[in-house]
RNA sequence: GGAUGGGUGGCCGAGUGGUCUAAGGCGGCGGUCUUGAAAACCGCUGUGGGCGAGAGUCCACCGGGGGUUCGAAUCCCUCCCCAUCCGCCA
């Protein structure tokens, strides 16, 4: 969320910048709320402080009949205190609540536009498009005559959307695993494992509604747990509430993680095969930074995964997103877009976002200055490092042979243990 | 899941209803002394917010939330977390 002084003093800005996102919230309900907020807020500590003298008065005074009278004084007013207090609460509540749907500010450069539509492409990875002289098949054909994935046994276990990976699909999610943490070890990320599940008021922090019809999220039944969307928020979550020295940053994390999706109101559009589905495995980078640091860390974490998928041979472009298709927290986004031959088209497959300290207000993380009074609220950036299951379609289809194999790319060799997924008479 | 003991400032730790304006120590910063340093001594040293041009002043904060009371770190309820033991378990 934004800071509540500078919604107050930039009112027009917000205004416009939540016009450019598609945002419909009312910004002037909202400065007019926060000066209702102070005043009220003057009129409970006034309060408190008479309250309090009168209470401090009784221990030190002389007599019973006085004691008792200043009693009665004190229970006066803590009633208007409480009184004072109940109308701040409400008008707190009020603007806590469209304060938390006011969306990130825009860096300047994000294109303006409604939707992924106005996304602007900035370039393309290494490896050109490729060129088949055969009919090539979607990942769909190619694991089911591969023998690398069992929808059908998914769909009967936990409905349609989930999956078994088998065979070599299940040696290339763990060598594209490997790959992404070596590769992030050698930049100075810390590997880490993370929960899988995460209190619904960390998954608020990261930004995602852990409730309502419109939630992406599976949450726990008669807990507040959900299954967590991406290690996004178990990551971010894991420095809630913490004041970190300025020197220990970056702190730079790399998770593995399941993602748990609902996909509500998603159907009917790309699900077919794995590239939209309710469970899948990724390896996520966060970054904590100072704020004068944010946006170059937020190119590195582009350049990171373009070495990513530049190493798998996969061609891709890149994309500047667009103010509409943003979301809440993040202040600018770059996608990398595979090329995928079943589809015909480029489909998403990282996404990196500098969130400012859009997520670190709201889950109370800070930094201070060795020397400097105070504290500050840091900087998060979070992208995808890879994302198995739409990983694995960009790697099946691209790679695919004449003669039905898979070519191995050069860097999961190591990992994978073989060069070529074996195929079948064409 | 059950039992017991805990959660206090950057860290350790005292504090069981009213000068808590949270003792004391460690660490940190500044000073005295010294050629310099150490030691010793002296002083300062939390976070967030309100009002104010500023000096300053007020409010809130002792794991989170709620309650009792004129008054809560202290009493009550509840949740979270930590430690130890028991049970279950890969």
């Amino acid at each position: 969320m934004l800071d509540r002084r500078f919604i107050v003093e930039n009112a027009e800005l917000v205004k416009r910048n939540c016009a450019n996102r598609g945002a419909r919230i009312d910004v002037d309900r909202f400065v007019e709320l926060e000066q209702s907020r102070k005043a009220r807020l003057i009129e409970v500590e006034e309060l408190n402080h008479k309250a309090n003298e009168v209470s401090k008065s009784i221990g030190k005074a002389k007599d019973q009949a006085e004691r008792e009278s200043r009693k009665e004084q004190g229970r006066q007013l803590r009633q208007q205190t409480q009184d004072a207090q109940a109308k701040l609460d409400s008008v707190a509540a009020e603007l806590d609540e469209l304060l938390r749907q006011i969306p990130n500010l825009s860096h300047p450069d994000s294109p303006i536009g409604a939707d992924d539509k106005s996304n602007l492409e900035l370039f393309r990875g290494k490896t050109p498009l490729p060129e088949f002289d055969f009919q090539p098949l979607d990942h769909v054909e190619l694991a089911e005559k591969l023998d690398l994935v069992d929808f059908e046994a998914g769909a009967n276990v936990a409905g349609h959307g989930f999956y078994f990976l088998k065979n070599d699909a299940v040696l290339l999610e763990l060598a594209l695993q490997r790959y992404a943490i070596e590769t992030l070890m050698g930049e100075g990320f810390t590997p880490v494992t993370t929960p899988d599940l995460a209190r619904n008021e960390i998954l608020a922090g990261i930004g995602f509604i852990p409730r309502g019809p419109e939630t992406q999220i599976y949450s726990v039944e008669n807990t507040d747990l959900s299954l967590i969307a991406t290690a996004e928020i178990t990551l971010g979550g894991m420095l809630a509430g913490q004041t970190l020295d300025a020197e220990s940053l970056p702190k730079q994390l790399c998770g593995i993680s399941h993602c748990f999706r609902t996909e509500a109101g998603a159907h009917g559009r790309a699900t077919r095969g794995l590239y939209r589905v309710h469970q899948f495995t990724k390896i996520e980078m966060f970054v904590f930074t100072l704020p004068e640091e944010s946006d170059a860390m937020l190119d590195r974490l582009r350049e990171i995964e373009c070495r990513l998928f530049d190493g798998l041979e996969i061609p891709y472009r890149v994309v500047d997103t667009a103010t509409g298709d943003l979301g809440g927290p993040a202040y600018r986004k770059f996608d990398l877009e595979a090329w995928m031959p079943g589809r015909g088209e480029f489909g998403e497959v990282t996404s990196a976002s500098n969130c400012t300290d859009y997520q670190a207000r709201r889950l109370n993380i800070r930094y201070r200055v060795k020397g400097e009074k105070g504290t500050r609220f840091l900087h998060t950036l979070n992208g995808t490092a890879i994302a198995v299951s739409r990983a694995l379609i960009a790697l099946l289809e691209n790679h695919q042979q004449a003669d039905g194999s898979i070519i191995i790319p050069e860097a999961l060799r190591s990992w994978m243990g073989k060069e070529r997924i074996a195929g079948w008479p064409r």
